[in-house]
DNA sequence: GCAAAAATGATAGTAATACTATTAACTTTG
DNA sequence: CAAAGTTAATAGTATTACTATCATTTTTGC
């Protein structure tokens, strides 16, 4: 994919954050540090602290940025999922079919990236890497219910909402798209996971895209009616 | 389901605690009020303090019996997939039919309880809240390698290699059982999650059953040889 | 019925975490 | 070039996630 266009940015609720990290170059470190250490050391082991460290500024700045690190999970899901919608957006526009747009859809849901695009200087291989790693401790929580009120899963929800008119288009008749959308989604990034960790709990094969063959099939298998 | 037997244990891998919560009252009492309060406050929130205080034991104790919390959600989760394989036992012996046999075990991986069964003082409707709000906490991290050459994960692996091998019965040409087995329960339980906090997210419909219908469905027709 | 062993209670202490507050220095902008 | 805004530097607090120690109670094996 080659980006003809440097000046879309992706848009985030400002509920997430206190100043916009993409606004300063302050910012701008601790979004790609903040990244590389989620990915580097996990989200529990993850401090505000030890990002200060790492940029070589007080752990105080950070949190004139962010009220805490779960806000931060937070915007990062955010502006995946404001840059997978872009994605979509680019991947879809101009294809007739809805099917064949269905199965663009499916691909980018449940895809790796290859090459690493970095967008506004973000590595956004690793930001995939977290999310698929830690994106659900963003919802799984007593807090959701807040976070979502103030518009936190948006981008989410919107991405969830696209795709979903898409299968409308395919089949009418279909009850539940954004059901299967999100077991697609959560499930490729759980395979994901499972195949470098617990490769008894999937089933890996050495055949390129495998994964999204097999949630391709699955879906367009569960909308056929029969 | 009537209990015949009372004589039944789930067993757990003996790396998950460092003294077997049932066998003493306090230990029973941290197993029982431990998962009162992760279903009450989230696992995040939860801390053997807390419960100390609420079983009116000093926080020490507790951790004669499990190293930390995190062991102990591990523990949860194996007591639960160790009573999973037990109930698909149950309800698939002297079941002749695979594709009948299937059919109670996507049942089982999908379905809420409803009245609340108690098992060894157990109760199991809470744990399961527990298990759906917080499993993939135990093993997305960065441990999970260590925790799974220990045998954390054990019970849940066999009982999807135990669902995986009625697939195999039904169609023994299909390539990816464990795949589809861990993206139903694991999508089955995000699904549950979603319907309560991100109704968008998912399709939720007051008919019963629609969330063992809708897998019920996904599984046969995924399969079916085309 | 009693001594030894085991389990539990009570208490204290430590390093790290997740913040908040304050003041000084530096940079940007009108 | 002054005012406003941003960052640095430092300090401090409550809570968390433990570990250690010793006294007391309970269990058990003879």
């Amino acid at each position: 994919m080659i980006n003809l266009i440097t000046s879309v940015k992706i848009a985030i609720n400002s509920n997430l954050y206190l100043k916009d990290p993409e606004s300063s170059d302050l910012g701008l470190k601790i979004l790609h540090k903040g990244i590389d250490l989620i990915n580097a050391y996990g989200f529990e082991a993850f401090t505000f602290r030890k990002l200060g460290l790492e940029i070589q500024s007080p752990e105080a700045s950070i949190y004139r940025y962010f009220e805490n690190k779960h806000k931060f999970l937070l915007y990062l899901n955010a502006w995946y999922w404001g840059w997978m919608e872009y994605r979509l957006l680019l991947a879809t526009s101009n294809v007739v079919s809805a099917e064949k747009r269905l199965e663009k859809a499916v691909f980018l849901m449940t895809e790796g990236l290859q090459n690493d695009p970095n967008f506004h200087g973000v590595n956004i291989v690793k930001l995939q890497e977290v999310v698929v790693a830690e994106a659900s401790k963003s919802f799984l929580n007593k807090q959701v219910d807040k976070a979502n009120q103030e518009g936190a899963y948006q981008s989410y929800k919107d991405f969830v909402s696209n795709v979903a008119s898409i299968i409308n288009e395919v089949n009418p008749q279909y009850k539940y798209p954004s059901m299967l959308i999100t077991t697609v989604i959560e499930g490729a990034h759980q395979q994901r996971f499972f195949a470098e960790h617990l490769p008894r709990l999937t089933n890996k094969q050495a055949k390129p895209h495998y994964l999204s063959k097999f949630y391709m099939d699955l879906v367009l298998k569960t909308i056929k009616t029969n």
